[in-house]
DNA sequence: ACCTGAACACCGTTCAAGT
DNA sequence: ACCTGAACACCGTTCAAGT
């Protein structure tokens, strides 16, 4: 064919339509991540998808846990963008928050891998987004630092369980009533002197909403905070 | 020597001093991890230690998943049994929030693990001290799951965080002020358009107090439901 | 019933060698 | 400058074979 000839005469690209690049390679990895959960994203396969060898990737990226972390921040860089200037401050850390609940819902990976960057870029935009918040909500100075770190810590903590219920259910392979229903069964087994509490939270257990859930435990904090600020 | 003949002559025990159990494998494996942190506990160094093959392990423990639920039990069991009767329901969460923490301060895998097995017998537990004390509460029966979860939620975020501070100050071989430090220093160094309020918060993240901290955050929670009980 | 340890099928990471 | 891919030093897990 004469496409060799016409490629040999063409403008030298500076680089291939595919060629490697940090960004190519970070939305390849939340492809893989996507589709085949934490364990799918592994050097070797991500080369698989990039058409390279995987030492290729270290040209880019210096280990895993940054690109971990890079793709992590894709996805939160993402989401708070979304300009958020609603009617009230609360409103802001509940649309936030809820924003950040969807994508780490879409994507459970993200979870785990905020948890394990702290510090890092993902955590500082949310950090961000909060302590703007707060400050509009006139949390005075000194109540700032401890009250940005429980919303963070209750967000990472609701993504963590995301990640893992994900997890396990791929492991298991059964969805997540399936998982919820068996979880219940057991918690209804549990000894009846030791965990009366815990067998009675059986039934909520299978029917509770986390997405409703999530948003329940926000309106603690910010009730927290509401009250703090009357005396 | 002699001893052979003895202990041929020895009513046959049941079991050698130092013959494997779960119990055992368990205690090794704690040792382990809070010797070498997470990535330490590995099925060859646990053989190593309990002088046999990896393989005698999967007699007595189905797989790594199980192992670290059960090393975890152990820790969260043994905090949780030291019984709370404070003065009111308030200072029983109080209580219980700080026990773990604690527990998870001196163990900080245990924060992990905790995360990576939801709804298994460490939870349980977890969950059942703080059920009781909602009832205590009076928090009326609809709110007892939401409640009981987002403090769930909370510790499990607070456990995660550490346990990743943890883990990255170890591979980095520094301890939690320079971690800290370094940490706080990028902070300061980020974009003062895009970041004026995580940059102002690079002080108080080197001057805080994780514990004070987290007793703050279970403070804002209970303060939520305080006003919800108020109306 | 319980233990042994070689073997299998993976990992992340490095690095000489290529272009 | 960027890519290749074999090689290294690990993993968790299995399983025939032993006692």
């Amino acid at each position: 064919m004469s496409r060799w000839l016409m490629v040999k005469k063409a403008a030298p690209a500076p680089r291939r339509e595919d060629s490697l690049s940090r960004d190519r390679i970070v939305d390849v990895a939340i492809e893989l991540l996507d589709a085949e959960g934490e364990s799918g994203l592994t050097f070797r396969a991500l080369a698989g998808r990039l058409a390279t060898g995987p030492g290729a990737i270290y040209w880019h990226v210096a280990n895993k846990g940054e690109l971990l972390t890079a793709t992590c921040d894709a996805i939160v860089g993402r989401t708070m963008t979304i300009a958020v200037a609603g009617e009230s401050p609360e409103t802001d850390i509940r649309a936030l928050a809820l924003g950040l609940f969807d994508a780490i819902d879409a994507h459970p990976w993200v979870g785990s891998a905020l948890t394990r960057a702290p510090g890092q870029l993902p955590a500082v935009r949310i950090l961000e987004g909060l302590g703007q918040a707060l400050c509009a909500l006139d949390v005075p100075a000194e109540r700032q630092w401890p009250t940005m770190s429980a919303l963070l810590s209750y967000i990472l903590g609701v993504a963590g369980q995301n990640a893992a219920n994900a997890h396990v259910g791929r492991t298991l392979g059964t969805d997540r009533l399936a998982f919820l229903s068996s979880v219940a069964a057991t918690w209804s087994e549990l000894d009846e002197e030791a965990f009366p509490f815990v067998r009675s939270m059986a039934g909520p257990l299978r029917e509770h909403d986390d997405r409703a859930d999530f948003l329940a435990g926000i309106d603690l904090i910010l009730g927290g905070v509401r009250g703090q600020a009357t005396g």
